[in-house]
RNA sequence: GCCUCCGUAGUUCAGCGGCAGAAUACGUGCUUCGUAAGCAUGGGGUCGUGGGUUCAAAUCCCACCGGAGGCUCCA
């Protein structure tokens, strides 16, 4: 110590357990070096990665700092550790279960006799800090497993996975950080005092094991940083990020509300609905280029047709029931049988396909209470849903336009980044293998040809057909499952539905389900968040706003909204009694994107003075080159 | 549905057994203003709902409703 280096210690007790029996001097001397004190952990071959357990196994060591997400976790599992040991030391009863690194921070679960309370977790916070202190080793002990449960004989939990990874043919191994003992496969920092600070985030309620039928566990939530000004930057990010906050946003900018009368289904105010109707008019605009055709389909319709398209059987927890003379509606919880019911409606040829059916359709789930959440869990949400009635032949071809489809429209919404994910046949499949070879290859095919990168989830897919998932990235970095496009061999089958090949026979067409913003309700949460509120020129409920001077010049003023709105210019005009500096502060706090100030030197040159939200002031301009300008960016969706 | 927390003016919040408050928004009057808050004044709340404890409840207890976060769910 001392140097910029760190010494590896390896414990006596551990040595004769490393799987290839090298000696800590051996390590050190073969890694040492390069270890600077960025270093949290090393990486051999791609698998083990700890600074007190190397196995070498003629593989790469590969150091891991701060940089890597498997360095933080490293850090992170310690910090789990730590956090049992401190709430051991608080609530001496608690009996803690698992703790792993997540993508950002840690838990740990704990079976205790009663939630932890506000004071309780700063006293574990504190507690924790405390022991980083001490500046323990982690040291790795292999136990068999007698020994093991009779170390963890009062836990049934731990006993639980003992079992479990013993089934499995795996080693028990120990980790000790002092006198503290936990169960623990790996994957630490060497010693606690690479930590130099843990800071919990929330507690709540977590079954064991994630099931509704096991026990309720009590989670702490913590994060740990090797270096205390990264926990300040932290604080500062989550900050920004609750700022961004799409409900409180709402409520500030006036977009959305929710009231008590209509629980988990949104209020769209003036402001909102403009920009639901910018979405939806850019997507209409977009499919009619593509031959789409748009229809509206009924809210309620008779359960027999649910029962007919299987929701009855899968679904019915979620869906809402009405009576109506006696007889039994449904609130329709998708689009899909409404839309065949058209296709059906009159005699299909070959030569009709692709029919490519899109409808803004209105769909109510009934959602767990416990679930909603603003407007990215509804009971109410709009999809922008289409389905393509096609042959196989089709499949292909339709899928990269609506790959190249998506990735028009979330480009020009913001976002850049987005991944896409292929799901495959489950074991439980409906269909025959061929059709599902066809299927999966066409969509393979469609994706490599549109150069797009994917994972593939094997297995994952719907039991009625393969499907690809479409994942947007926000400006703050989190991700959210948007678009979908899902083959379905099933539902046309269900309804009979038909058309006549050139064969002069009946065949059953494949009907693709797809949809690109997923939820209009959620695309415009996401939105939000994405944006802070600040929408681009073509989403913004007002594009312009245009503040008099003066009593003196609020003809004038009106005169320039007059002309702006006839444009096409969504714009509003603040005559408050107030001075100018108020009504800029205002209309930069409604985020609206261009400020007119007109005043009597712009009323005499026909002019207005231009001021952007972020406060560039862009001077004075003639009012017929500022519409042209603007309705070109408009047009241009910038 | 389960766990934790929260419901006070349009909004953000303070008050936490003893007269219901602030800021902001809104109304009115003055001011007529040049790029992020002009001055004065006024109205506005059965403290989520219902029950209980108490001489006295916004405040303590219980139930319900609604919300936030988490678990789970999202064929």
């Amino acid at each position: 110590m001392g140097s910029n280096q760190i010494t590896l210690s390896f414990p006596d007790e551990s040595k004769q357990n490393y799987a290839t029996g090298i000696t800590g001097a051996e390590i050190a001397q073969k890694i040492g070096p390069r270890l600077t004190k960025d270093a949290l952990a090393i990486q051999v071959d791609n698998a083990t990665f700890e600074l007190e357990r190397p196995i070498l196994q003629n593989g790469k060591i590969r150091i891991l700092t701060w940089k890597d997400l498997e360095g933080k976790k490293a850090l992170w599992h310690t910090g789990s550790h730590v956090l049992a040991e401190a709430v051991s030391a608080v609530i001496p009863n608690a009996r803690p279960t698992l703790g792993p690194p997540i993508e950002e921070g840690f838990y740990y679960d704990f079976d205790v006799d009663k939630p932890f309370s506000e004071e309780d977790l700063q006293k574990i916070e504190k507690k924790a800090n405390e022991l980083l202190a001490k500046k323990e080793d982690l040291i790795r002990k292999e136990v068999t497993k007698e020994e093991a449960l009779k170390l963890f004989k009062d836990n049934p939990f731990k006993k639980e996975l003992i079992e479990e990874h013993t089934k499995a043919g795996e080693k028990i191994s120990l980790y000790y950080q002092g006198k503290f003992v936990d169960l623990c496969r790996g994957g630490h920092v060497n010693n606690t005092g690479k930590i130099a600070v843990i800071k919990i985030i929330k507690s709540g309620g977590a079954y064991w094991r994630g099931s509704e039928k096991n026990k309720m566990l009590q989670r702490i939530y913590a994060i740990a940083f090797p270096e205390k000004k990264m926990l300040d930057e932290w604080i500062k990010q989550r900050e920004e990020a609750e700022k961004r906050n799409h409900l409180k946003l709402g409520k500030e900018l006036d977009l959305y509300s929710f009231q008590k009368e209509a629980p988990g289904t949104a209020f769209y105010h003036q402001n909102a609905t403009q920009i639901w109707i910018a979405l939806t008019d850019f997507l209409r605009a977009e499919q009619r280029q593509r031959g789409y055709i748009e229809v509206i389909t009924p809210l309620i319709m008779k359960d027999s047709l649910w029962k007919q398209s299987g929701h009855w059987d899968h679904y019915k927890e979620n869906m809402y029931f009405v009576k109506i003379d006696d007889e039994d509606y449904a609130i329709k919880p998708m689009n899909c049988p409404g839309h065949i019911l058209i296709y059906k409606n009159s005699r299909k040829s070959y030569r009709d396909l692709p029919i490519k059916m899109s409808e803004f359709g209105i769909v109510h789930r009934h959602e767990k209470s416990g679930v909603l959440n603003g407007l990215f869990r509804v009971r109410k949400f709009t999809q922008d849903d289409a389905h393509l009635f096609c042959t196989p032949e089709q499949i292909k071809p339709l899928i990269k336009e609506t790959i190249q489809l998506i990735d028009h429209i979330y480009k020009t919404c913001g976002f850049t980044e987005y991944h896409m994910e292929l799901s495959t046949r489950p074991e439980k499949a409906m269909g025959s293998p061929e059709q599902w070879t066809q299927a999966e290859t066409a969509l393979k095919e469609a994706l490599e040809e549109t150069n797009s990168s994917y994972k593939l989830n094997p297995g994952d897919g719907a039991f009625y057909g393969p499907k690809i998932d479409f994942h947007i990235k926000d400006s703050l970095g989190r991700t959210w499952q948007c678009g979908t496009i899902q083959l379905d061999f099933q539902m046309p089958q269900k309804f009979e539905t038909e058309f006549i090949g050139n064969d002069d026979k009946p065949h059953t067409p494949i009907m693709i389900h797809r949809a690109l913003y997923g939820s209009l309700d959620r695309f415009l949460g996401i939105l939000t968040e994405h944006y802070g509120g600040a929408y681009p020129l073509w989403l913004a409920p007002v594009q312009a706003i245009v503040l008099p001077i003066s009593e003196k010049t609020l003809d004038y003023a009106e005169h320039v909204k007059a002309e702006l709105l006839e444009n096409g210019i969504r714009t509003q005009i603040n005559s408050d009694n107030q001075t100018i500096s108020y009504k800029i502060r205002d209309a930069q706090l409604r985020k609206i994107p261009l400020i007119l100030v007109a005043g009597e030197k712009e009323a005499q040159n026909k002019t207005i003075n231009v001021r952007k939200r972020d406060g560039t002031v862009q001077g004075e301009q003639k009012i017929q080159e500022f519409i042209s300008n603007t309705v070109d960016r408009i047009q241009q969706k910038q």
